[in-house]
DNA sequence: GGTCCACAGGAAAGATAGGGTC
DNA sequence: GACCCTATCTTTCCTGTGGACC
């Protein structure tokens, strides 16, 4: 059934990307001055998960090496690398400048430095989920450095914009703005139809199928390969040749429960135990999710600080939190 | 409309942990 | 091994907000 797992994986760069024309050209001409030795002018890409931002970005700049040879750049999560200080390290990894440079005994101004005395080839920094970085005034650090280019991803730019230094704002204001919509579902069945090209055995799916999951998805195309992923996996495990509805009922749940699953395995004990609660109790208030947060545990956190953790939680989409003062509760996402 | 109170979340200080230096 | 420096996490203190009650 599968003939190469790595094109069922969300992160695969595809041969050509498609449905994505206007975006891809905006981007590159925002990206050209770097083929004459110039900066790239930042570029901004907004839009909602699932929708190719990520997968652009690394598009064009893999074509923009085969243009130009001599091209660095470097991929930074902002959701894992939040702190100035990891996303300046995660910034120098990429031109190897890290060996020597030791988590908490290192200034962030000495990484800093670093980056200011780079004299390597041209370095773009796509900064991913840059909406999710704690610390903003990383990205004032990057805009002083000569040279670095950054393509900034993010969800919502209000989001963004909401929460930088004037200063910031100012320069962003003039970076060149991409904007993704969500795809349509013959455009997610188009994609696809392209993985299942690359990925698996001829006529292991058929169209209905591919429009189920499109539909299930609902214009995301990293839930529709998860999906499409999970559904691969079910038929080689029953070893049948072809992906039917009644894998699909089985496919599609798990491929939500495998995202859930992997992000509360990302959670301390603090935050798992909450999960849990709230999995149990369906929907609780704040005291008495505190209260039975601290009979579970012996050495319990503050409120405070589990205010913080279900913040967190939220914005990783595992809980929702609903109503606001006296009404606040708290309940499992989904 | 005014007051009270629970709650969220920002800011700053304190605690902790890892690595460097002597 | 003691001390220093640093990033990160936690706590404390505080303010703003909005629902409940009169």
């Amino acid at each position: 059934m599968i003939e190469d797992a790595r094109v069922l994986q969300a992160e695969w760069v595809p041969r050509e990307v498609e449905h994505r024309n206007p975006e891809l050209n905006a981007l590159s001409n925002a990206l050209e001055p770097i083929t004459d030795g110039e900066p790239a002018e930042t570029a901004l890409l907004v839009g909602p998960s699932g929708v190719g931002k990520t997968c652009c970005a690394q598009f064009t700049l893999e074509r923009l090496r085969e243009a130009v040879l001599d091209i660095e750049y470097q991929r930074v999560n902002c959701w894992q690398d939040y702190s100035r200080f990891r996303t300046l390290y995660r910034i120098l990894d990429g031109i190897g400048e890290t060996l020597d440079i030791h988590r908490q005994s290192t200034a962030h101004d000495e990484l800093l430095e670093r980056l200011r005395d780079y004299d390597g080839p041209p370095y773009v920094v796509v900064l991913d989920e840059v909406d999710q970085l704690e610390d903003t005034r990383v990205l004032y650090d990057l805009y002083s450095i000569d040279g670095l280019s950054m393509i900034l991803i993010a969800n919502r730019e209000e989001d963004l914009f909401g929460r930088l230094d004037d200063r910031v704002v100012s320069r962003l204001q003039s970076a060149r703005r991409v904007r993704f919509e969500k795809y349509g579902l013959e455009q997610i069945v188009s994609i696809l139809e392209a993985r299942v090209r690359w990925g698996l055995e001829e006529g292991a799916i058929e169209r209905p199928e591919l429009e189920r999951i499109a539909d299930t998805a609902a214009g995301d195309a990293r839930v529709a390969i998860g999906i499409l992923r999970a559904a691969a996996r079910e038929a080689e495990r029953r070893e049948v040749p072809r992906i039917t509805d009644d894998i699909l009922d089985i496919a599609i749940p798990r491929a939500q429960a495998n995202i859930t699953e992997s992000t509360v395995e990302k959670l301390n004990e603090h935050q798992q135990i909450l999960y849990n609660i709230l999995a149990e109790e369906e929907e609780l208030r704040p005291p008495a999710l505190y209260e039975a947060y601290r009979d579970r545990i012996d050495e319990p956190r503050t409120n405070r600080t589990v205010r913080n953790y279900l913040q967190k939680m939220a914005h990783y989409n595992l809980i929702r939190a609903e109503g606001k003062g006296r009404a606040r509760t708290y309940l499992i996402d989904g």
